[in-house]
DNA sequence: CGCTATTTTGAGATGGCTCAAGCTATGTGG
DNA sequence: CCACATAGCTTGAGCCATCTCAAAATAGCG
């Protein structure tokens, strides 16, 4: 979009690339000249769940889907990447091999870098390997929540949830609500929520009735957030949250 | 418990302590006498979820349970800690907030560090970080694969695989088979299959009637692993394997 | 303008949950 | 050393959220 300094485009957006926080210009410049840039057309993928992992990736335009496969054929939607996110590549430190796919959902560009430049510039940089142990942190606390209430919550509320993330990471204003703007089928809801299309198309219609969401295909606009807030944090009444002990400090 | 170079304990275990692979001795040391000695009899918590987060831990000795509460009150048992593991406390980098509680399943002993002093040490030893980076990155990649099974999977194939890791992480051999040497109530594993006790209870009495495991309360021997490995992989019958395609190398 | 992918809806089956009741180790105080 | 108290475990019965499968309506796309 940019037409100068090109090899930037998307980095230097506010709230993106926490990665490149508190990094000095050069070290910034550096890290990210050392990336090659990478373009993927919808339906393309990066890489392949099972395949050897080459490459650490940050994605500057689109959005990348990151599903796992189970042995018995299931898909499993894990994460939507956005611009300014970092996916798919920490396997690419060791020789390892991937635990997802990631699949282009619109057309994309993303920088990549290799194993060994990352293991260098990790060395060199170590503002850059505390983002990066942060940036891992984050999303290994985000997986022990989903884990949590995919573990205790009923479908309704979850499909609720996702829809608000969606709402949060993709929603865009327009005059009727806020319209999750990525193409999302019945069954790429399904896959996020663990749960089968039917169930989701049973439960989006109950919204759209109750005037909560309005569902063409593959797309949604939500006219009432708080509507679906009241039902991610289930109906079954206000609970008090807990005291906060502490027991220890070194 | 020891009496000379205490501050080692545990530390020089083979196969433990990924953490501290490929330091030099010096930096090795430097690290392990900047941590505090920190002990805990069964029952007393290192840290409860929702407080501050002071400390980033790795144990020495003893077993932890990391568990989850929700805002309803259920409970969710997301990791068993055992000796040589780290835990809790990445979250010490920022000042963030624990996001699980970690007790003590029996008496424990750890080494922790401050937030400030662990971003000290990943400051002066890249190696420490590039360690921890591949720590957090196994966690997630676990995270995600349970994810999936738990989205994916019956009750009765996630607790097969809940007694296989157990037997892979605290397993000890004895004559009639593999004993699983920590105290788990049907009610902790539960939480950690993410269902009921009573369900659990039903299953295993089913297990036990088959010869395939041998329970007492708080207590479970696995007489034939093998059994468990054929229900984990769920009886629906063999289904291939996929290719490895790659499509991304730079 | 027909083809195909997506979505909706119905009907029936069921895995697992809930709740109630009783049982049994374990260990504790008398 | 026993008897009771308690935490843990088992089992049954009924219910319900969700899945499965089938069929038809709809909407893009080429």
């Amino acid at each position: 979009m940019t037409s100068d300094g090109p090899a930037l485009t998307g980095i230097e957006r506010p709230g993106g690339l926490r990665l490149f926080r508190s990094l000095e210009r050069v070290a910034r410049e550096e890290i990210v000249t050392a990336g090659t840039r990478v373009r993927r057309v919808r339906g393309q993928s990066f890489f392949r769940q099972g395949a050897v992992a080459h490459n650490f990736h940050v994605l500057l335009e689109g959005r990348v889907k990151l599903t796992q496969l189970t042995p018995e054929g299931q898909m499993v939607l894990l994460r939507l990447v956005v611009a300014g996110d970092a996916f798919g590549g920490v396997a690419a430190l060791g020789n390892r091999t991937y635990p997802v796919s990631a699949v282009a959902a619109e057309n994309c560009e993303a920088l990549a870098w290799g194993g060994r430049t990352v293991d260098r510039l990790l060395r060199r940089h170590p503002q850059f390997a505390i983002n990066l142990i942060e940036f891992l942190a984050d999303r290994l606390h985000d997986m022990q929540a989903r884990y949590e209430e995919l573990a205790t919550e009923q479908v309704e509320q979850r499909l609720a949830r996702v829809l608000l993330r969606l709402v949060g990471r993709t929603g865009r204003r327009v005059e009727s609500g806020v319209l999750v703007d990525v193409r999302l089928s019945r069954q790429d809801l399904a896959e996020m929520t663990g749960t089968t299309l039917f169930t989701v198309s049973r439960i989006l219609s109950r919204w759209q009735d109750a005037g909560v969401i309005q569902s063409k295909r593959q797309r949604i606009l939500v006219c009432h957030p708080h509507g679906l807030v009241s039902i991610a944090e289930a109906l079954p009444g206000p609970n008090g949250g807990g005291a906060v002990p502490s027991d220890d400090r070194h």
